[in-house]
DNA sequence: TTGTGTTTTATTGCCTCC
DNA sequence: GGAGGCAATAAAACACAA
């Protein structure tokens, strides 16, 4: 038990508040309307509705007992505005706002005590709203983006789906073919190859990142860290070396340097500098 | 009129500060 | 150890629908 004088009523002041333990609203509504309604038609009224009455003893013998009754516009007006200019008070400013108030200092106490309480709820309330709004917020932005990162997934494997159509492997051809008729020496044909090797490392590397696609179909492997495993890798692979079986029956004989070098580049990744022996033509 | 939910006033217990 | 703040709570006052 908190000691001290600091409770409102301790039986000093005449006006003590006597809270009826188990008295009811109903019990107390016709005392109330008698004591009150007659002067207060707005049914509110302070317990010590002004300066002037609290140092009435008259007017505290005739209240007795009393219930708690709630302050008057004009004093919550008042308690409103000290609290708009500071949320705490000086004990000063509380016994000066109190003698103005025709109040207890302590209820001038608890009144901005119970304030404060107020003015915190409401501002975990208005809190609660900005982290909601910047939550949603972020929530639209973040579905927006995974949106716009499912479109490029798409158009990903639609890409490759096209690159899968075409015959890579001709189009090597047909560009060292063209490489051959502007540049018809050696060293030309030597960066030549070393163009299509970089090009198969490329695409072996999946540098350029790209969706994986079966025999049977596009298909994503995982969720998007990388588009470019082996597989896909394989796929082309798979093109060059049917090049070089129809090489190897003699059907093709102009680019079989072109499937050699590709091969080659497979079988030994250390190539750097390839010789004229290595890629069989001269 | 009454039941019910909300707001306001006040108490209690605990904690911190000086 | 007293003063004062805060959280939790009680209870009165009030609002309002049925």
């Amino acid at each position: 038990m908190d000691t001290g004088g600091r409770y409102l009523f301790d039986g000093s002041c005449h006006g003590s508040m006597f809270v009826l333990g188990n008295g009811s609203d109903s019990i107390f509504r016709g005392s109330r309307s008698l004591l009150n309604m007659e002067e207060n038609p707005n049914k509110k009224r302070a317990f010590f509705s002004y300066a002037e009455e609290f140092m009435e003893e008259e007017f505290y013998d005739e209240q007795l007992p009393e219930k708690k009754r709630r302050l008057t516009a004009e004093q919550v007006h008042l308690l409103e505005k000290s609290f708009a200019a500071e949320n705490k008070l000086e004990p000063e400013q509380k016994t000066e706002l109190a003698k103005k108030l025709g109040l207890q200092p302590r209820q001038v106490a608890i009144w901005f005590q119970n304030r404060r309480a107020r003015w915190k709820t409401k501002q975990l309330e208005r809190d609660y709203d900005v982290l909601k709004a910047s939550y949603d917020s972020l929530l639209s932005n973040y579905d927006t983006i995974v949106k716009e990162n499912e479109k490029i997934k798409s158009e990903v494997v639609s890409l490759a789906e096209q690159l899968k159509a075409k015959d890579v492997t001709s189009m090597g051809v047909e560009l060292c073919q063209k490489m051959d008729q502007l540049h018809p020496t050696k060293d030309v044909d030597i960066v030549a190859v070393h163009l299509c090797v970089k090009a198969e490392d490329y695409l072996s590397s999946g540098s350029g990142g790209s969706a994986v696609v079966d025999e049977d179909g596009p298909q994503l492997v995982d969720s998007g860290d990388s588009y470019f495993p082996n597989e896909d890798y394989q796929i082309y692979m798979g093109q060059v070396d049917g090049v070089q079986s129809e090489e190897d029956d003699g059907s093709d004989d102009g680019q079989s340097y072109f499937s050699n070098v590709f091969a080659g580049a497979v079988q030994q990744q250390e190539v750097t500098e390839p010789s004229l022996g290595w890629w069989g033509w001269s």
